[in-house]
Order: C-alpha cells, then sequence, then structure tokens
RNA sequence: GCCAUUGUAGCUUAGCGGUAAAGCACGUCAUUGGUAAUGACGAGACCAUGGGUUCGAUCCCCAUCAAUGGCUCCA
C-alpha cells in the first residue's frame, strides 16, 4: 500500500507506544495500531485498567525506547512460526488466520534490539529513523477511550490509547488552536450562555427543549423554508405523531425498526406507534385523492417532529437527538419528471443555503453495486435512468462529487449534500433520495394521457435535514453571531441615563410596532457597564439614547460586526433594519 | 449499550475526613454615569441521587443518573 511519510511515521509511533505498554505493562495484549488522520492509535486489551494520568509515564518510556531504537527489520515468518509466536494473545491470532486465509506472507518488524516487546506483527511502512523521528515530530497521547475488536460491539471491549502526531511541534500546536476555536463555538456551551436551549434530567436526555430565544431563531428558519417552499409551488399538510402499527406494516418499516418504535394499545387492542418517519402518513395523504398526470409533480411538505431511539451514548446536544423535526417533503412524480424535480430542489437548496455562507459542497452519489443488481428494487431501466440524471444534474451544477458504488438504498439511489462551515467542518446536510419501492408498498398511482393508471416515483427531500442539528451546525458556523434575520435580539435600546427611559421607551415601542425584535435596557447601570454588556451577548446592533439623541430625535447606532454607525432617525434606522432582515444578510 | 473522564450556589470555578469559598449574575440602597465593567449591603448550595465505611463524609468505597470524548481511518 502506498503511504506517506507522515502516515508511515504515525503508525512507527503506534509501534513505539505499543512497546513502551509492554515494558510497563507486561500482561497487556497488543492488538491493532494504525495511523489516523491526526496521529495514530493502538487497541491493547489490558489486564488492569489504565488512565490518562499514566499518560506521563508512557510518553517518558516512548522517548526512553526511541533513543535504542536501531530501526524497522523486516522477518518473514510462517504461519507455524507466527501461531507461535502469538500463543498467548487470540487477537494477533485471529489476524494471522485471516491473513493465512487471504494467502499472504506473514511479516514481522523489530527494532532491532532483540527486544520483545518491540516485535510486532506487521504489513509495513514505517520510519527508518525512531529517534529522529519522535524528536522531530510534534506528538502526544491524548486520551483513552474504549473500543470495540474490530468495531463490532459483540466482541470484547479493548482499551484505545489515542496520540496526536504532526509533521512538526508548530503543526500540532495548530491543531490544538483548531480544536480549542472549535470548543469555543461548541453549541452546547454557546446554547447556555446565549440562552438558546436546555436539556431536562427529568424530560430526558437527548431531548432538547427550545428556550425563547432559541425559538425565535428555529421559527425564523421554519418561516424562511416555508416560504421558499410554497414560492416553489410544495403544498404543506399535517399530520399526527402516532398512527395505526398496520401503516409501519405497511410501509415495511416495522420489522426493521422496532426497537425505534415501541407501541401503546388502547382499549380496542388496536397498536399505535410514534412516527420515526413521516412518509407512510404522506402517502396516506397522496391516496386520499385521485391523481392526474396534470397534477404532477405533488410536494406535501411538512416542518414536524420524529422520534427515534438512538444509542443513550451517541446523544449530544442538538446534533444527536431522540425527537428531530424535518423539514420533510415527498415528491410525487412521474418518471419524466426526475430531472426536473432534482434541477429544482438543488436550485433550492443552493439559495437556502446562500443565505449562511454555505458555498463550499460535498456531494456523493450513491447508485447500485453493478455486480449485485438483483439486490435491488426496480426495473434495470428506471435505475440506470435515474442514476445517470442524478449524476447529470450534479455535474452540471458543477461541484465537488463522488459516485459511491453499492451505497444506495435497495429502493433508489440517492445525493447526499455536505457543506463546509466558517472553520471547515464539513457537515452533512441535504438527502434527496430516490424511491421506487414505496409506490408499489401503497399503490400510489397517477391517471397518464393514456387513461391508464401508472406508479409514481417518490422523492424524499429534506433541506436542512433536522432543524434541531441544523441549528447545532450554524451556531458554530456563526459562534453565536447570528445575521440579524436570525438573531433573537435584533438591537438593544440603551438609554444613557434613566432620565432618558421615557424617550427610548418610544423608539423602543416604534421598533417593535415595525417588527424589529428589540430590547430595552432600562437597568439602572453606567452605561460603559450596559454597552460592555451588550458586547459581550452578541447582539447585532445597539443604540445609544441620550441629551444628544433626544434633542436630535435621533438615535446613535453601533454594530456588533462594524462598529460605530453615528446618528440617524429612528425612521432611517427602521428602514435600514428592515431592508437587512427582508435579504437575510 | 460499552470504555475513560467528570458532576460543589443561576453561571464559571476554589476547597477540605469535622456540614463550604470566590468572581459574575441576582436583590436592596446610594450613585445619574456617553461606550471594557460605580460603591455598600444582602439573599442564594442538604457539595448529582441512593447506599456503605467511619465517632463523623461534599471529600474514601459501591451503585444509579447525567454530561463530555471515544467505540470498523484496520496485521
Amino acid at each position: 500500500m502506498e503511504q506517506t511519510q507522515i502516515q508511515q511515521n504515525r503508525h512507527s509511533l503506534a509501534h513505539l507506544l505499543a512497546a513502551a505498554i509492554l515494558k510497563i505493562w507486561p500482561d497487556a495484549l497488543p492488538t491493532l495500531g494504525p495511523a489516523i488522520d491526526t496521529g495514530f492509535y493502538y487497541d491493547f486489551d489490558f489486564k488492569t485498567p489504565i488512565s490518562d494520568k499514566d499518560f506521563e509515564k508512557i510518553e517518558n518510556k516512548m522517548r526512553e525506547i526511541a533513543k535504542k531504537w536501531k530501526g524497522f527489520e523486516k522477518k518473514e515468518i510462517s504461519i507455524d512460526e507466527a501461531r507461535k509466536l502469538f500463543a498467548g494473545n487470540p487477537y494477533k491470532l485471529e489476524l494471522i488466520e485471516e491473513i493465512n486465509k487471504k494467502k499472504e506472507s506473514i511479516t514481522l518488524y523489530t527494532s532491532g534490539t532483540g527486544d520483545t516487546e518491540s516485535t510486532d506483527l506487521c504489513r509495513g511502512g514505517h520510519t527508518d529513523d525512531m529517534a529522529r523521528t519522535v524528536l522531530a515530530m510534534g506528538w502526544k497521547l491524548e486520551r483513552v477511550a474504549g473500543a470495540y475488536w474490530r468495531g463490532d460491539e459483540k466482541n470484547k471491549m479493548l482499551t484505545r490509547v489515542y496520540g496526536l502526531a504532526f509533521e512538526s511541534k508548530e503543526k500540532l500546536e495548530e491543531y490544538i488552536k483548531l480544536r480549542e476555536e472549535a470548543e469555543k463555538r461548541d453549541h452546547k456551551k454557546i446554547g447556555k450562555e446565549m440562552g438558546l436551549f436546555t436539556v431536562s434530567d427529568l424530560v430526558g436526555k437527548g431531548l432538547p427543549m427550545y428556550l425563547p430565544k432559541g425559538n425565535i431563531i428555529r421559527t425564523e428558519l421554519e418561516k424562511m423554508i416555508r416560504y421558499e417552499k410554497e414560492k416553489l409551488g410544495y403544498s404543506f399538510v399535517t399530520i399526527p405523531h402516532i398512527a395505526r402499527k398496520e401503516l409501519y406494516i405497511r410501509s415495511g418499516h416495522m420489522g426493521k425498526y422496532d426497537a425505534m418504535m415501541p407501541t401503546m394499545t388502547d382499549e380496542n387492542g388496536d397498536e399505535f406507534v410514534m412516527k420515526a418517519m413521516n412518509c407512510p402518513h404522506h402517502f396516506e395523504i397522496y391516496n386520499a385523492e385521485q391523481h392526474t398526470y396534470k397534477d404532477l409533480p405533488l410536494r406535501l411538505a411538512e416542518n414536524t417532529t420524529v422520534y427515534r431511539n438512538e444509542k443513550s451514548g451517541e446523544l449530544s446536544g442538538l446534533l444527536r437527538v431522540k425527537n428531530l423535526t424535518q423539514d420533510d417533503t415527498h415528491h410525487f412524480i412521474r418518471q419524466d419528471q426526475i430531472q426536473s424535480e432534482i434541477k429544482m430542489i438543488i436550485g433550492l437548496m443552493q439559495k437556502v443555503y446562500s443565505m449562511f455562507g454555505f458555498n463550499d459542497y460535498k456531494v456523493k452519489i450513491s447508485i447500485r453495486d453493478p455486480k449485485n443488481k438483483e439486490k435491488y428494487f426496480g426495473s434495470d431501466e428506471v435505475w440506470e435512468k435515474a442514476e445517470g440524471i442524478l449524476i447529470d444534474e450534479v455535474k452540471k451544477w458543477g461541484v465537488k462529487y463522488s459516485v459511491e458504488e453499492g451505497e444506495a438504498a435497495f429502493y433508489g439511489p440517492k445525493i447526499d449534500i455536505g457543506v463546509k462551515d466558517s472553520i471547515g467542518r464539513d457537515w452533512q446536510l441535504t438527502t434527496i433520495q430516490l424511491d421506487f419501492n414505496q409506490p408499489e408498498n401503497f399503490e400510489m398511482d397517477y391517471i397518464g394521457d393514456d387513461g391508464k393508471k401508472h406508479r409514481v416515483v417518490v422523492l424524499h427531500v429534506a433541506i436542512f435535514g433536522s432543524f434541531e442539528r441544523f441549528m447545532g451546525i450554524i451556531i458554530e458556523h456563526y459562534a453565536g453571531n447570528f445575521p440579524v434575520w436570525l438573531a433573537p435580539v435584533q438591537v438593544k435600546v440603551i438609554p444613557v441615563r434613566t432620565s432618558h427611559n421615557e424617550y427610548a421607551k418610544k423608539v423602543y415601542e416604534t421598533l417593535r410596532a415595525n417588527d424589529i425584535r428589540a430590547e430595552f435596557d432600562d437597568d439602572d447601570e453606567n452605561l460603559g457597564k450596559k454597552v460592555h454588556a451588550t458586547k459581550n451577548d452578541r447582539t447585532p446592533y445597539w443604540i445609544v439614547l441620550g441629551d444628544k439623541e433626544v434633542e436630535a430625535n435621533t438615535v446613535t447606532l453601533e454594530s456588533r460586526d462594524s462598529g460605530q454607525l453615528g446618528q440617524m432617525t429612528v425612521n432611517e434606522l427602521v428602514a435600514k433594519l428592515t431592508t437587512e432582515i427582508k435579504d437575510r444578510k
């Protein structure tokens, strides 16, 4: 395998880590230790638990060993030798048997010092000078974590020791800085500081609740997406949050996601489940009326909450939750409308994302596994055409994309779209999913121009994905400095002295009457303190009102992003803010 | 779910085997102050919950709950 220098160095450090650990804990069983994007890790089966308090000891041991480390001596051994050598380590034995099955040769690498601790089963790819590598690189042990053997939760939990490793100490610092920056932007921290959302033990984990200020942001997002969709001819509907179990038996979800959907039984013995997806309800809305080819595309949209039983350890703030509100749409279209519909959706998405400054896209198109066509639902012809259209439309869009064979769901191909945020992190947002299967399950038809019934094609689309996740992402993207249209408080009204309260109140009321989210800071504090507090709470604008302003019947405007903006009349301020809000700048 | 770490006033944190301290925020009074924080006083915590060890626990042990980071980037 082709490996870069840095990967080789990282991997070598993993060997060094293993050697150090075995010196200190001779009964630990080493398993795997690859290089990763930010350094390396090594998984061990420890007899005694270790923690990050042991890091200093381990790092020192690593440096000590590195000095004596002669290089990586390669030795090819037979399967029997290997079995004998690793007789006490079932993990290595499992690997050896696998290598043997693949008919590859088994290679050992040693430090050249003859130490057994520094001998490891390895495919190769190392630094030739461990001592220099250890000195030159920026590295440190990062944390211990649990990891299942081979990532399978049915297997034994091993102890993983993570290390950071970069080309130089400066690069390591840079990475640590970036991570600190990300921590400062943590949506859970900012959410608390700004009073956006809360999680209560009594309500339950993974079930965030929006506080008044957070709810303003969420409502603005909902209003915006609804407005944009309605302009394109989407029809909004409302569905209940539970349904009879039979609905999900029909859709095929029941049987596959039972753990997600616990049932409740009413007095007649009917079983109901909480919805974990909206499609079946929307399908029944489609079927409530007869449709003709002239009605299509029909786009049913709804901002509605689904409930999913995520693994409790995976819940986190707004990003992984049990209740997620999707900006869900189901497009009911004819086969000949796939192209125009995809094009429209991509256009909508671009328009929406550009409001947030998300312009760096990463697109993944998931298609069938061409070697396993029988696994998929629907005819060859329809699949090929659909996949071709998805790829074509993304090409026309002109963004980076990849085509993933075998990643499609059995019922249809899909497009996943991710964006880069303001500090360069990738977030997967929109999914556009073609579905040839559900129209069969629900017998969803339209009358064609030939007067006969035809099956529709369904597209599942959510632009934001979920409002919870999207909010979490934009909190971090903006670091809480929301643009005016989203800011919970758009302008704060600050009188210089309490004697200016009357004038300030009048200004405040005028702003509110003009649909501007103003807040009146009538605290009996000195001006310096009030302005200081306002600067810290991420309010985009504030106005100061004192003798000068009362006399001239003006306000003095200052902005979070561009400083002092001078005096203007209240009407001028209203006009300025209204325009910015309307333009969603 | 599993592994590691963590859990002290609204927030951020200090502390110790003998029932807790500070800053911010909050309240009252005085100050009427023009852009990095006016002063004084005050209220506020059974130190996550439940057990145990101990003469005695917030501090030690166990369990539970919650938070944070990990859990197929592969010899």
